[in-house]
DNA sequence: GATAGTTTTAGTTAAAATAACCATAACTAT
DNA sequence: ATAGTTATGGTTATTTTAACTAAAACTATC
């Protein structure tokens, strides 16, 4: 029953998904993203944000989680919806078919531990972490797509706990520093003046652990108590 | 092409817009959704969230301002993406058809002058603005959709200018306090701290008018300045 | 094994922001 | 004239922030 009451024929889609996988190399002090490399066409040989197209009986969040599982192992992660693009001519693919078919894509946005990501090589596919100051150049709209998903990340990890999704069960503050830093720049905050605020803030538990890295005091081990953490949820724990 | 190497077929999909349009009553000091009857099926005779198909050639934006300009008439408001349901079983529909064609649903937010709406009744159509408070039950899973645009008010009325998107030209300090008490609830701030504040942002130009409305001193007519807001854009104007 | 270098920890202090009030001005209604 | 009402312009104590300072506890080196 296409057009009802009105002539105008309605758009055929396909959907599909696309993700913006972040992860922080603190060690090297990098951003990084995940992308892979295209093996047909449109844009065969170019770079692209992980993606698929949503089969019958798939959620959108399914097919989003089968991506990302096909290319990396990780067991700790955090993600949600970021946007859909959907304008008539974002896809070359559009002109080819017969039909008109339209691709919309839903771009999801995760953060992942970068220490336990093991990449997925399955000997035909390349893929790799690309630090978002050196990027090639990406595949349909993705360059916007991930510069939506950089400005939500950098929201995220101001107003939540995002980052104790990708830290180990127990790390310093030190730790945390860097991967703030890492993703927000470096001059958003003293670390000594880190460190008071995110003490008082009362959610961090000292283990009494100590750890020694190399040269330096050894640092207490902290642990992320989210139950602690609860009340605090509506209030935006600001870093800036 | 579907299914290249693998042999899983793509879902085909009817790709829907719903709108949570948003508005202020102050002087009822209400927070209103705008809904409308639906008079088909599915759902026929509930209320629902406006929306449509997208057509051939017409991009969200566009289909989602087609809706809204279809069932009010306005000219300030603010609108932004939302979010996108496309799960199977989501929509009634798609059993009914012999292909699995599915329904996503991108969700627009809108925020619009209540003042200035006026309602476009085509004599057949119900539609009306309800208060927050006292929702009927709504068609499909608009609900949902509704709940999370409520969320994303209340952030963006906290976190950016859009209050000025749906005040008049002119405002006196009452007005805008009225405006976020009404979205925000009553006890978010004391009103003389709320003016101390604003004015010390400096983005409120005083036009020196004065205005009288029933009892109590008139009050002075302000002004939005963009362009003196616009180094404060990134700093959250949290008034919690 | 003394010393320099490094990193964590634990402060101090001045300035700024916040929350809770209070007082007066300027109007309307009685 | 007087009471009621709303806008305006404060004050004050308390917190929060930003910029530093200093000591503690280790490693590496001479």
């Amino acid at each position: 029953m296409p057009g009802k009451h009105t002539d105008h024929p309605l758009a055929d889609f396909k959907v599909g998904i696309d993700n913006v996988i972040f992860s922080v190399d603190t060690d090297q002090h990098r951003l990084l993203v995940l992308l892979v490399m295209r093996h047909e066409d449109p844009f065969i040989g170019q770079w692209s944000l992980p993606g698929t197209l949503v089969r019958r009986g798939e959620s959108l969040e399914n097919a989003s989680y089968r991506v990302l599982s096909e290319k990396i192992r990780v067991d700790n992660l955090y993600v949600e919806q970021l946007y859909s693009f959907g304008g008539p001519k974002r896809d070359p693919r559009e002109a080819e078919n017969a039909y008109n078919v339209r691709y919309l894509s839903v771009s999801y946005f995760a953060l992942v531990r970068y220490a336990e990501a093991e990449l997925i090589a399955d000997g035909v596919s390349g893929i790799a972490w690309y630090p978002l100051e050196h990027l090639p150049q990406l595949a349909f709209d993705h360059q916007e797509i991930l510069t939506y998903g950089t400005i939500r990340l950098r929201n995220k990890v101001k107003y939540s706990p995002v980052a104790f999704d990708v830290l180990p069960e127990m790390f310093t503050l030190g730790d945390l520093y860097q991967l703030y830093t890492t993703i927000l720049g470096d001059d958003f905050s003293d670390y000594s003046n880190f460190r008071t605020r995110l003490l008082k803030l009362g959610f961090l538990e000292d283990t009494g652990i100590k750890t020694s890295r190399g040269a330096g005091r050894p640092a207490s081990l902290y642990r992320f108590n989210s139950e602690a953490f609860e009340p605090l949820k509506d209030k935006p724990m600001v870093f800036v």
